[in-house]
DNA sequence: TGCACCACTTACCGATCGGTAGGTGTTTGA
DNA sequence: TCAAACACCTACCGATCGGTAAGTGGTGCA
């Protein structure tokens, strides 16, 4: 089931456009990832703009489905969040991926918005201020001060979700592997301190 | 001074790598903003990448410059950070550009420390790592830690540095114009709260 | 047996990319 | 006065971009 060319495409393409950017990737690069030709590629997706919006489409429909479960709406509104931003780390090392693509597309909203009529990220982003417009002291909060919030946190993952060897590159070698494991429990301090200091009306 | 053709240049150029990225802009269309070929462009900065390496230089330098102000370094560590941060503070319409250029050159940071020396923002984010070290309670984080906490602010400033017409597109009217003049003090508080909550041994 | 469909190919296309070569006209300074 | 330096130009270059056209071989089904 998954490893169906087109699912390999898709897979290839969002790790590609995550580390480079939409424009920094090529169709034809993406295709070689798998040794066929961008032609092959085309056939599945008909553009490298509907490829890029299938690859997006893959992501947000992650965290609809993760929203949707029952399990996870009985939780407190803290605890979803959690759960919900948890999603985001990287757990193996070519799942970094996810984070860094929705990073690089928020920073493209602007122009996606004007040009083009595929802005995929909304329902994505609805969904977290909703969320985090159910935790205790925020029900009040505007949709800018759940969204701002959201951005920190995406902003903190971002850099655990840097590569090791840009790591490496900046800092020392110890520091580097040093938070990986421990990061999970950190960052849900984070969002919970974060939470617990809500917007001044 | 400002005016001359190399200075416009690299106006322009940061607004535009800021808005689309390195490789969503062409040399001729950083050139044709000024009404000029894009073989000026070149007989002014010799490359792409130069040209990008001199945006980048010019926004590390600023903030390079801004630590060493000997006023600045008598503040208490929290109002130095505030002060550092509040440069990414779009001030006017054009002026969004310092923050999202620097969020993408993070993001891509992992390609060019592989690839290429030119490793501009170093400098920047060492400045950044120190400075948060001198906040109380802060002294013996990590610089991983440091780091993370200068990312969340990142993050948040940039929620803010998206233009205009994304606020319209995404949220109502009303809402878009509301949070732009407050948010200096928003992020002062930002920073204070963040500080406030030092990561546990 | 035959035919539609599928996954994929080679062979192209025009446009655009970053960059080079070789100028032209103006300014400047000895 | 004259030549060097400067700021910019037109005219190219090979490479690569996204995308189209027209197949090719295999598989499944009537």
């Amino acid at each position: 089931m998954s490893d169906t060319t087109r699912e390999r495409l898709l897979v290839a393409a969002r790790g590609l456009f995550a580390e480079r950017g939409f424009d920094g990737v090529s169709i034809a690069l993406i295709a070689s990832e798998l040794g066929i030709t961008k032609q092959a590629l085309l056939h599945h997706f008909g553009s490298k703009e509907k490829l890029y919006g299938e690859v997006l489409k893959r992501i947000s429909d992650e965290f609809a489905e993760l929203r949707a479960d029952r399990v996870m709406a009985e939780w407190q509104p803290v605890r979803a969040l959690q759960s919900y931003f948890a999603k985001l780390i990287p757990t193996g090392p070519d799942q970094t991926q996810s984070c860094r693509l929705l990073m690089r597309e928020l920073l493209d909203n602007h122009r996606r918005a004007e040009t083009a009529q595929n802005w995929y990220l909304s329902d994505f982003l609805e969904g977290l201020i909703a969320m985090v417009q159910r935790v205790p002291g925020w029900e009040s909060a505007t949709r800018m001060q759940a969204l701002a919030f959201a951005y920190q946190i995406f902003g903190s993952i971002n850099y655990f979700a840097v590569s090791g060897p840009t790591r490496l590159a900046i800092l020392g070698k110890g520091e580097a592997a040093e938070l990986n494991a421990a990061f999970g429990p950190q960052l849900d301090t984070l969002i919970e301190t974060g939470l617990a200091n809500p917007p001044a009306q």
